[in-house]
RNA sequence: GGGCCUGUAGCUCAGUUGGUUAGAGCGCUGUGCUGAUAACGCAGAGGUCAGAGGUUCGAAUCCUCUCAGGCCCA
């Protein structure tokens, strides 16, 4: 059967449609699982995609990756999971879903109704996963999906009645019961499909692997000073503030008298962006190195930094200079000492912990204290510290055992205790604070202040500081020594240094990864899990209600043994607020005592952390998690990555596994713009994934995504994917469909014999053919650079090998190929070039299948499996390529290359003399200094063929082609001189150089002098340059020169004219709208020269433009008839078809 | 302040273990060729390899410092 007619312009997109629609129907992945059931497995992780938006072009860069890799390793033969994830619990969904129902705070939530708020939190989990798994399909992600219809259905369910009962059928399986207990089971080996961690078992996973830090005593509770988002009334972790989350604000700055006490008249000056700390004032910092004046002012003497004097109003007169460490301790008056909170023991805050010792109040308290910190860029060199209310001043308070005063609630109102400020937000405070301060004599300046300052990432209110009590694994000491000198002991007793272990373990791709996870490692901090909202993952944390001591529940059936009451309300329900909160544990610290779990939801990492257990059935099915586990290979990009979701399976595999969850990790850069800029919806330069997908293609998406150093920053967008386009799979495409194209025409088919399906393309094909031959060894030559570097997580590598392939292909192999496929007569060359170039398609889409997946099928269907009965039906299940070392001719490829230099050499020189190529000349001249400087008659052929000369002559040396200069080998003679190689390179320059290269270009060694010492050079150790020399037509690079001889004979000149009039023919076939196979008449009448020529050249001239008849004469009427001068004479032809 | 990444032609980027005259694509200019494709060839202009210092016979490449941009930590 003949191959498919195949358009040499294709609607791309619409072909990947129906390539996504054929894998459906074909059901090509559940075939492909089949085949490789119970092979070696390969085991990827995919990290959860966020199920809350639509997913981006970015996320299309990095499951480019997943999907490659994944595709590399099924082709290698492995068995795979395809299993990817959903990320679903967290603020980030929360926050969403609080825009939807136009939600302002917390407060709005709680009468919503706890449990309504948990369904539409899921609800909208849902539908993103649908979107996203559109999209991923979409991009050619060859996964495990849920039926996107099947999620949305479910998220219309849980909308409808979340405890009706129904049944479900998942990609693996189905399950009966009620809404909310499948969408609990989703990704469950018993359904299959994506995992969700909001499922039953990522959140009962984590449970036990909190029970193990709380048995290990790294579970505890804790407080810190951390950002706070008034409207959101919740904790905002330092990671959360990126850049983008902080905006330009302009305060009002309060610059402060602080009367020193003892001191009549004498004022520390301070200065705050954020007057509603100063209710909250307990010390006052100075820089102990920094430079501190005294200065007078009218009646006052104020003391700041010299570095700052210029801050002051006014004149002002300096009386002394003294540095930061001499005022440690003086003692002053707070400005807010009158409100009962500045007299407080201990400070006025509900977590009293923290003061545990402390019995001085805030006013007692108020002193100078020093801080290596404090700078002079702004303010006034001495700093108010209100430990309640910064992050630094709260460690300073630590170390000073300073009382603490924590003036707001979670929404930034003052508490009590603040007189007139109490029921205020600090947004409202400055004006009244500043009123106070007036009143009191203590204002000295109030101004407006622009600086950036950190806002909510969600919702941009600005962020306050607020001391909290939060739960945190503890990371274990920072031992001040190398870690290889670290006792046994020292390490079972820090969770640090046992990850660092870990990571050791594990290849980084690219390498810097693993110093930058080291880098967090040692700095990080311990780790905050809790926060105060509602939809995430429950806390197993439950605190007794009288003795106030806590305890973990470590698994679902724990809780169901300890609970003693509130568990019929929660029988039947997911793990979530608000149903798991009913649950009663009995103390085990005090007889009676019932327990109530703490309302904080957990850090969504630990959600994400754990599927390296969860998804793998840890819990359930050990054999199986001992199979999978670790993973082979992973992939994020490492913005933010080495601290979220690398660091948290680290984590937890350590814990629960003592070992690496993974033992190869590629990560990769940002995406950004054309121009370089984050893309951001309100900047208007953000691509979104589907039209992207649309209007570029997903496989010249993914090729671009390929065709970039992971390490850099990929910048994309249309031009880009243009460039993709025409550099790579335009000419793929036209190479096929030149291909099929004479295929058809010849009637061509492959022969099958001995036809294996996971390389249907069979051995390398023999061929006597220098052209052939040459491509099958540059064919497998990229075949063994692709699967080398694919071995190497390097898709990059690969798009350098494979673009260049093309490139050979399309640009000479084709090219020079044409004339064979031209041919009438079926002889054997012909057929080497079919089986040559079908060979070469076959194997090279192949080769680059897990990078462009679409048109790769979509040419295997036409290459293969409509004429193999055995192949499989999609490429995807073939095997990966093997490269034919045998094939690979490294001196046919340098022959070669040699012939399209000398070719390209000689155009060079045609350009320079103005000699057009149409012109024939006789002879080319060529001068190789490379030694080996001769060319099979055939290559000689394609480069006369080529330059259009008659004759091609090497020549050894050629004083009027070129003059020669010397050089040594560096590389050879650098290490064999060392320091004497000026000298030689001297000596060597004094040498004749025509002499030498004489010597050279025979093989024979080099005599020369060097400090009177007779050395002698082997010719290999002598570089021979040539220069054109001065007024031939020549050109050289290299080491190679190509001379042409222009002298023009008069058949010379006839020829070039012939060949001009067919150009003319041809042109004016083409204008007549003529079908290339179309046999035409020609007619002509022309003066003196050109009829003689046409007369002389008549069959060559018949021949090429496919006349049947070239007639002098006028044309018959209807004929396409035009005029041309050529050569400066006069000649009318006419075309007709035959 | 500390860690990591990046800096090569107008733009986007390659550049292997230190070794011959630092390359490609795009863009620009000129030109040639074509039943050769959405093209292609040849040539030209365009480079302080961010800067300085060092190691070396020899540095875009290795070392130190500085500058600029980015990511992370503080």
């Amino acid at each position: 059967m003949a191959f498919r007619e195949v358009p040499n312009k294709v609607d791309f997109i619409a072909q990947e449609h129906d390539t996504l629609a054929f894998w459906q129907q074909d059901r090509s992945l559940a075939k492909l699982r089949a085949l490789r059931a119970g092979a070696k497995p390969w085991s990827f992780i995919d990290g959860p995609i966020t199920a809350n938006n639509p997913m981006g072009v970015h996320h299309g860069w990095g499951r480019t990756y997943k999907d490659l890799y994944n595709r590399y390793y099924a082709m290698q033969g492995r068995q795979l999971r395809y299993q990817q994830g959903f990320d679903c619990q967290g603020l980030w969904v929360e926050v969403e879903v609080e825009k939807e129902l136009k939600f302002a705070s917390k407060r709005d939530i709680e009468a919503y109704g706890l449990d309504q708020f948990v369904l539409r939190c899921k609800e909208r989990v849902l539908r993103f996963a649908a979107v996203q798994t559109e999209q991923s399909i979409r991009l050619g992600y060859w996964m495990e999906w849920d039926d996107p219809a099947q999620l949305r259905w479910l998220a219309d369910q849980l909308a409808a009645d979340p405890q009706a009962e129904i049944a479900y059928a998942g990609p693996a399986g189905g399950a009966a019961g009620t809404v909310e207990q499948v969408v609990g089971h989703l990704g469950l080996p018993e359904l299959g499909g994506s995992y969700f961690t909001f499922s039953d078992e990522n959140n009962y996973m984590i449970w036990a692997f909190l029970k193990k830090c709380w048995e290990k005593g790294w579970l505890y509770r804790g407080a810190d000073s951390m950002p706070w988002c008034p409207r959101c009334a919740t904790g905002i972790s330092q990671h959360e503030i990126e850049s983008d989350g902080y905006k330009e604000v302009t305060h009002k700055s309060i610059t402060l008298r602080l009367p020193l006490r003892g001191r009549q008249n004498e004022y520390l000056l301070a200065w705050t962006t954020t007057p509603w700390t100063l209710t909250s004032n307990v010390a006052a910092a100075v820089g102990p190195e920094l430079d501190y004046v005294k200065v007078r002012q009218g009646d006052d003497v104020y003391y700041l930094s010299k570095g700052t004097l210029a801050m002051l109003k006014g004149e002002h007169e300096v009386l002394a200079e003294l540095k930061g460490r001499e005022m440690e301790g003086w003692a002053y008056d707070g400005p807010f000492d009158d409100l009962p909170a500045a007299n407080e023991p201990g400070g006025h805050l509900e977590l009293r912990d923290l003061v545990k010792g402390v019995t001085q109040s805030a006013k007692e308290a108020h002193r100078v204290i020093l801080w290596d910190e404090v700078g002079e860029a702004e303010g006034t060199g001495i700093v108010h510290i209100a430990p309640g209310a910064g992050a630094e001043d709260y460690q300073l308070g630590r170390q000073n055992k300073l009382p603490i005063i924590v003036p707001i609630d979670d929404e930034a109102r003052i508490v009590d205790g603040f007189g007139p400020l109490t029921g205020m937000t600090t947004a409202e405070v400055p004006d009244t604070v500043a009123q106070l301060l007036e009143q009191k004599g203590l204002l000295y300046k109030y101004e407006p202040y622009t600086h950036r300052y950190p806002t909510c990432w969600r919702c941009k209110t600005e962020l306050v500081w607020r001391v909290v009590d939060e739960w945190f694994i503890s990371m274990g000491e920072t031992y001040d020594k190398p870690r290889e000198q670290l006792t046994a002991e020292e390490k079972a007793n820090s969770l640090r240094y046992q990850i660092m272990d870990v990571v050791d373990q594990i290849r980084w791709v690219p390498e810097f990864g693993h110093a930058r996870e080291m880098d967090w490692l040692r700095n990080m901090h311990d780790w905050m899990i809790s926060k105060k909202r509602y939809w995430g993952l429950a806390l197993p944390i439950w605190v007794c209600d009288s003795c106030k001591q806590h305890t973990v529940v470590g698994s679902e059936d724990e809780l169901a043994q300890r609970a003693v009451a509130g568990y019929d309300t929660f029988a039947g329900h997911t793990p979530h607020r608000p149903y798991i909160d009913a649950v009663k544990v009995k103390c085990e610290h005090c007889a009676e005592g019932h327990m109530t779990r703490i309302p904080d939801v957990g850090n969504p990492w630990l959600d994400a952390g754990i599927v390296s257990m969860s998804t793998l059935r840890y819990r359930a099915e050990p054999e199986y998690w001992q199979q999978w586990f670790p993973a082979d290979w992973i992939s994020e990009s490492f913005p933010g990555q080495f601290r979220n979701w690398f660091y948290s399976l680290l984590a937890m595999g350590t814990v629960m596994a003592e070992t690496a969850p993974f033992k190869n990790l590629f990560s990769y850069s940002t995406l950004l713009d054309e121009s370089g800029e984050a893309m951001h919806k309100s900047k208007g330069n953000s691509i979104e994934f589907n039209e992207a997908a649309n209007k570029m293609g997903v496989d010249v998406m993914r090729w671009m995504y390929c065709a970039q150093k992971p390490e850099n920053n990929l910048l994309f967008g249309y031009n880009k994917a243009d460039d993709v386009r025409r550099r790579f799979l335009i000419p793929l495409w036209n190479i096929y469909s030149f291909f099929v194209t004479y295929a058809r025409l010849d009637g061509w088919v492959p022969s099958f014999a001995g036809f294996d399906p996971n390389h249907p393309e069979g051995a390398t094909p023999s061929s006597e053919n220098p052209l052939d031959k040459w491509i099958l060894a540059r064919l497998n030559q990229a075949v063994q650079q692709s699967t080398n570097r694919l071995d190497n997580w390097d898709a990059f590598g690969v798009t350098l090998a494979v673009e260049s392939l093309i490139d050979d292909l399309s640009n000479w192999y084709v090219r020079r190929s044409r004339r064979r496929f031209w041919r009438s007569e079926q002889d054997r060359d012909k057929q080497a070039a079919y089986t040559t170039l079908w060979h070469v398609l076959v194997k090279l889409i192949r080769t680059i299948a897990p990078m462009t997946p679409f048109v790769v099928e979509e040419m295997y269907q036409n290459l293969i499996a409509a004429h193999a009965d055995a192949a499989y039906s999609s490429v995807h299940m073939t095997l990966y390529p093997q490269a034919d070392a045998a094939a690979i001719d490294e001196t046919l490829i340098n022959e070669m290359g040699l012939a399209r230099q000398v070719a390209s050499l000689g155009l060079s020189a045609r350009g320079a003399a103005n000699l057009k190529v149409r012109q024939p000349l006789a002879k080319a001249l060529v001068h190789s200094a490379a030694g080996a400087n001769q060319l099979s008659d055939y290559l000689i052929e394609i480069v006369k063929d080529e330059l259009n000369v008659k004759d091609i002559e090497f020549v050894q040396q050629s004083g009027q082609l070129v003059t020669y200069s010397l050089q040594p080998n560096n590389a050879k003679l650098g290490p064999r001189f060392g320091a004497d190689f000026p000298k030689l390179r001297a000596a060597l320059n004094a040498l004749d150089a025509a002499a030498v290269a004489a010597r050279v270009a025979a093989g024979e060694p080099v005599q020369l002098t060097l400090d009177g010492n007779a050395i002698e050079l082997a010719a290999d150790e002598v570089l021979v340059n040539s220069q054109p020399a001065e007024g031939l037509a020549v050109a050289a690079e290299k080491g190679v020169t190509v001379g042409l001889d222009t002298a023009l004979t008069p058949e010379l000149r006839a020829e070039g004219t012939a060949r001009e009039l067919v150009r003319r023919i041809q042109d004016m076939r083409k204008k007549a709208d003529f079908n290339i196979e179309d046999r035409i008449r020609t007619y002509y009448t022309a003066e003196g020269d050109l009829a003689a020529v046409l007369a002389q050249w008549a069959e060559t001239i018949k021949s090429e433009t496919l006349s049947l008849e070239l007639a002098a004469g006028p044309a018959p009427a209807g004929a396409f008839s035009e005029e041309h001068k050529v050569d400066g004479a006069t000649v009318t032809l006419a075309v007709e078809k035959a």
